[in-house]
DNA sequence: CATGGTGTCTGCATTATACAGACAGGATGC
DNA sequence: GCATCCTGTCTGTATAATGCAGACACCATG
């Protein structure tokens, strides 16, 4: 896990994605008992606060149950419907995301195959 | 073109963003003359200096050239090379972008088959 | 030679971010 | 019994980012 306190995300929105990322993927499964705020902060260079936000923000999406004493447990979560257009809005986003890619150099070829590898890896 | 004041991307990111998409894709070729800050600031319901930053940041990337008089005129633009690890963080937000939209309850052929239009329109 | 329209600059109010440190509660060790 | 430790939470603060208002510099044009 690496946050980039330079990059445009903040660094509470960057540990969130990345264990949102490892809890849909199945690297994180139900039960599973995640670091202390401190714990991960200290390994970061963070703040606890920085890592708690996070937490937060993982809680409130469903992913996790956070507890005094017992710290943030992985929680099971069923798939909420989809909000109207959420579809779209990933297609523009990843449209976004490709743009900057090839506005930064990227060529046409080697985002197509982590394209393709992306849907491979979804089945 | 539609901004979203709420959303974590800052006005002046997301018109730059669009901006850029619509650069790379070719919708707006070299020579093309954009609105004036205040013309697409008022169409969009924003201040004139947050257009500004986003023509800027263009700009600085190399996509427009920025006149007192003339306004903002597309360039021609080489692709640059890539910096190194460009292609990796991409692959690294793919992943990021997806793992949102499937914890948003979109399911995954809707996001496959987005992917695969996505490898199309490179070609 | 005044006018209008261009991007730019300065200054400001508001909000977001990251942090320091205190707090609350419950399990554990003595 | 009770101090201690470890948990997430809360309050307060310094800094930076953001969006805006308005003045400014420039220059082609009527």
């Amino acid at each position: 896990m690496r946050i980039d306190l330079e990059a445009a995300a903040p660094a509470w929105r960057q540990i969130a994605d990345q264990l949102r990322a490892a809890l849909v993927s199945g690297q994180l499964r139900p039960g599973a008992q995640l670091a202390s705020v401190r714990e991960l902060a200290l390994d970061l260079g963070l703040n606890h606060n920085t890592v708690a936000e996070a937490y937060r923000q993982l809680a409130a999406e469903g992913f996790l149950r956070l507890e005094r004493r017992t710290g943030a447990v992985v929680l099971e979560r069923k798939s909420p419907r989809p909000p109207a257009g959420e579809q779209e809005r990933f297609a523009v986003r990843l449209r976004t995301l490709l743009a900057e890619a090839r506005a930064a150099g990227v060529p046409a070829p080697a985002l197509q195959s982590a394209l393709r590898r992306a849907v491979e890896e979804l089945s």
